[in-house]
DNA sequence: AACTATTTATAAGA
DNA sequence: TTCTTATAAATAGTT
């Protein structure tokens, strides 16, 4: 619970400092994130574990920011003549890039649609007369089978919250 | 003071967006240096403002992490002096398209985000008297919705698995 | 993987 | 800018 501040100095506990790695790790990402997103400028951010494996964000993307950064300051690299070209390479990535971004996309928007979806419902459901009431009974059993959804398709809570909050709403509008 | 927490979109208002960037680039920095320190990892850090001016950080030196960043990721490409490239229009418009993507896909991620927040006003609600609730009727019919909810999921589950994404959300960066 | 008591970051105002 | 401060976000230690 944050009993103290920290001393700014490398944790002795390792597996303590394995967490802290790792909880950091996603606040530094989220952070440099946000600040590309707020306020539209070029971020590149490595991170490598103790085991050697890195970890990266880049706006626009990683090459881009790397690129720039090592033509800003004065290092950039060049392959040989001999030596297969990037710049295919390079197209292939991006393409990548842009085929899981749309798969994501879609995905984010079913994912609205169908919440707004259930809203609408709700929306109705708001409406209606609610002389009569469910009782408590009832609605642990409506609790459960949330649960058993949400273990099911592996939800997150927060998506299974939002839906149980639609219910919880309607009881509101009474 | 911090009176709403703001969206997640480019800031429209440039004074404010220039405070941000500073304060919040401020923030980015100290959190990589904590990191490196705490948990005695290589972190590079580039960022860009919109003057093109470049800020940087490295722990142990930002030569190094790149360095070893390219070792890893594989050389960037030699951007030929003078060479012709229609492939370099075709990265921009790439890039430009991946930019276009991202900004929707935040957006749709905004509405998800809004629908949660249903459920934290709904917590409130929660600890009243459940004594007023929906019929039975209205039960099944939001269950109903609930079900078609979880057939939609159910396809775009298959279609997270399908993706192999890297660089969207920032605690799933790697 | 959650929780939560604290610390830390920060948006807006002066 | 720099400071203040109310509020949001991150997180260290614990379970």
């Amino acid at each position: 619970m944050v009993q103290r501040k920290i001393e700014m100095k490398l944790m002795e506990n390792k597996s303590a400092r394995l967490v802290t790695f790792s909880k950091r790790k996603s606040g530094l990402f989220k952070k440099a994130m946000e600040l590309s997103i707020l306020c539209g400028v070029e971020i590149g951010l490595v991170v490598f574990s103790v085991g050697g494996k890195s970890y990266s964000f880049g706006h626009p993307s990683i090459e881009v920011v790397t690129e720039k950064f090592l033509r800003h300051h004065g290092n950039e690299p060049c392959r040989g003549l001999g030596e297969p070209s990037s710049k295919d390479d390079k197209i292939d990535k991006l393409n990548k890039e842009l085929e899981d971004l749309k798969v994501q996309l879609q995905m984010e928007k079913n994912k609205s649609d169908i919440l707004d979806n259930a809203l609408g419902k709700n929306e109705l459901i708001k409406g209606k007369s609610l002389a009569a009431s469910l009782n408590l009974e009832e609605l642990n059993m409506f609790k459960a089978s949330l649960e058993e959804l949400r273990a099911d398709l592996k939800l997150s809570m927060s998506e299974m919250e939002a839906a149980s909050s639609l219910l919880l709403l309607a009881e509101k509008a009474v």
